[in-house]
Formats: structure tokens, C-alpha cells, sequence
DNA sequence: GTCTATAACGAGATAGAC
DNA sequence: GTCTATCTCGTTATAGAC
């Protein structure tokens, strides 16, 4: 069994990304994992702890899996592509890029959080301006920026639509000249 | 003076752009308009009501306006630049587009409200694909798609780091080939 | 690390007077 | 159309026992 954290951070990110990280409250939290809620704040002292915590573990986890893409995929579009699958993924969970989300949100978080969600999404597009560097992009740093305003916005209208189609349309013109 | 369900409206409007529907309260209203919260709920029985009103009035006004458009730009790529610089005003004043955040929302909005905003985002991109149609595009509908996706995800990432000029990097390429 | 118990507050919503 | 007054519930958060 998964230590209590740990399951709180998956509970918390699940939740996030489907309803907000507005829309869930402790007591959410603790009724579905089967403590108290006093619990979580042992774990989470404030809930602007607990979307720190979410923020900076998944800029964690897409920086891990980021440099094992370099062992499993050959070219910069496989790797791109398997980016974009990873998102196509969450609408069949009826969800949307967790830090997407919160950039909504932008307005309630704390300063904390901005800056952490800054950091995420610079990593996020300095990874995709290598990609498109090594394709030969003339001009890699705006099409980083192009093809993450595009995810987020697609996964955005592909959950409303229930339809992850629409995530290929967006997207397939980065990777598919 | 405006009547107050205009009011309430704006206000609301304005809120939702910012901190998110589910994020501000009747009583926010109230204070703001210089009114008790019972006067809100006479105009809108329901939380859930004014939602579907201020979804339905963007819609109306966004088809107006782009009815407008025919007699005051000449060229398509200058109507989808005015659409552009609308969203790049959202910045300076830290809003994203209200349906977009309704969409990120989307979870916890009535099935009404789903509704509204899958025919806000229908009439965007069959707009949006006639004047790509007009620009000889061989595919407008995916390239509709395209451009919407790439506002709403960079209105989010603009707003996130107070820089208006990210809309510009994402969305030039699609009036300047 | 988890529990019981509770504080302190704000939310959406309604009844009925004016 | 707006008011006063109130209800009910959920929220974040804390103190202190086990």
C-alpha cells in the first residue's frame, strides 16, 4: 500500500484536473482515502501546501520522463507524438492538463504556485523547442510556444467535446509537415 | 445608470474572466453592485442560471460583433487580427476568455451550461473557418481548430506570465504566411 | 500519524415585509 | 425590485488525546 501522501498528491492531482483544485475540499479528499481530515492537513498543513506540492511534483515527473523518452524513442516527432498521447489519454478521464488548470485558476493561487507553475511550463517548452531544434525549425522557441498553447487549448475543447480527435487535429500539423 | 440585472451580468462576466465562476459569490456580487444578495437571486433564481445567461450573451454578442466585422474590415486576416488583439486586451486587466474558463470549469457546470458553451465554441470555429475558407486555406475547419485552440491555450500562458506579445508568437503564423 | 471535537466563517438559497 | 432575517450546509483550519 502507497503511503498516505502519496495517495493524497494522486487523489489531489485526479481531482485538480477534473474539477479544479478549487472544487475539492479536504473532507474530499479524506472520505475517499478513509481517514479524517485532520489527516490531511498533518500531511498538508494548508491547502496552498498541498498545490505547491502537486506543482512541483509533476514538473518532477515530466523532467524523469523526459530523459527516459531519450531511451525509448528514436526522433523528435515519436517524441512529440507520445506527448501528445499522454495528453489525448486524459479526456477518456474527462480530464485536462493539471497545470492547465491551475494557470485558470491563476487568480486564487498563491505567489508561490505562479512561480512554480511558471517554472512548469518553461521546462515544458524549452523541451519542445529542443524537439523542434533538432527537426530543423527555423524558429523553434515560438513554435515551442505554439504547440503548447495548442495542447492546452485542444485538451481544453476535446474534453467539452468528448471528443480526442480533436487533440490530433490541433496538433498532427507539428509533427506530420 | 445601467439596470442592475445588466449589471449583475457584467460584473459576473468580469469575475469569471478573473478568478473563475465557482470562485467568486453572490455576496461578492452584492457588495460590489451596492445591493443584498436576495436582489441577485430575484434576478437569477439560481447559481446555475446566471451561469447559462452570461454563456448564452457572450455568444450573442460575439455573433454581433462578427456580423459588425463585414462593414468595417475589409480583408479576413484583418478581422481575425481584431479577434486577436480583443484576447490581448484580456491580458492587462489578468482575464482569459470567460468560456474558456468555463470550459476548464466544465465539471462542475450544469448540463445546460455544457451545452451553451459547445455552441459558443461551434459558432467560434464556423467563423473562424469561413474567413480561412476566404483566405484560399485548403483545410479551414482543422485550421479553425487550430487557431482557437492556440488563442485559448495562449491567453492562459500569457496571462500566467503578464506578457500579451505570447499571443502574438502563437497566433501570427496564421494570419502571416 | 491518526483520531475526536469544534471553532469560525462564508456559501447558496428562501420567506415574507415593504 | 429590493429589503431584513434566517436556514442549512460545507469549508478551512486547529487543539489536544491516543
Amino acid at each position: 500500500m502507497t503511503d498516505t501522501r502519496t495517495r493524497i498528491l494522486d487523489l489531489a492531482e485526479d481531482l485538480t484536473q477534473t474539477k479544479g483544485f478549487n472544487n475539492f475540499s479536504y473532507l474530499d479528499l479524506a472520505a475517499a482515502i478513509g481517514v479524517k481530515n485532520s489527516s490531511i492537513h498533518y500531511h498538508f498543513k494548508a491547502k496552498k501546501d498541498l498545490a505547491l506540492a502537486l506543482v512541483e511534483r509533476l514538473r518532477d515527473a515530466h523532467n524523469e520522463a523526459f530523459k527516459s523518452f531519450e531511451h525509448v524513442y528514436v526522433t523528435p516527432q515519436e517524441r512529440i507524438g507520445a506527448l501528445i498521447n499522454h495528453f489525448k489519454c486524459y479526456i477518456q478521464n474527462n480530464k485536462i492538463c493539471m497545470c492547465g488548470m491551475l494557470a485558470a485558476e491563476f487568480e486564487t493561487v498563491s505567489p508561490e504556485v505562479r512561480k512554480a507553475l511558471s517554472l512548469y511550463f518553461r521546462d515544458l517548452r524549452t523541451w519542445l523547442a529542443d524537439q523542434f531544434a533538432q527537426m530543423d525549425d527555423p524558429n523553434p522557441k515560438d513554435r515551442a510556444l505554439q504547440f503548447l498553447s495548442g495542447l492546452e487549448g485542444a485538451t481544453l475543447l476535446a474534453r467539452l467535446e468528448s471528443d480526442p480527435a480533436m487533440i490530433d487535429r490541433t496538433l498532427d500539423v507539428f509533427v506530420k509537415p
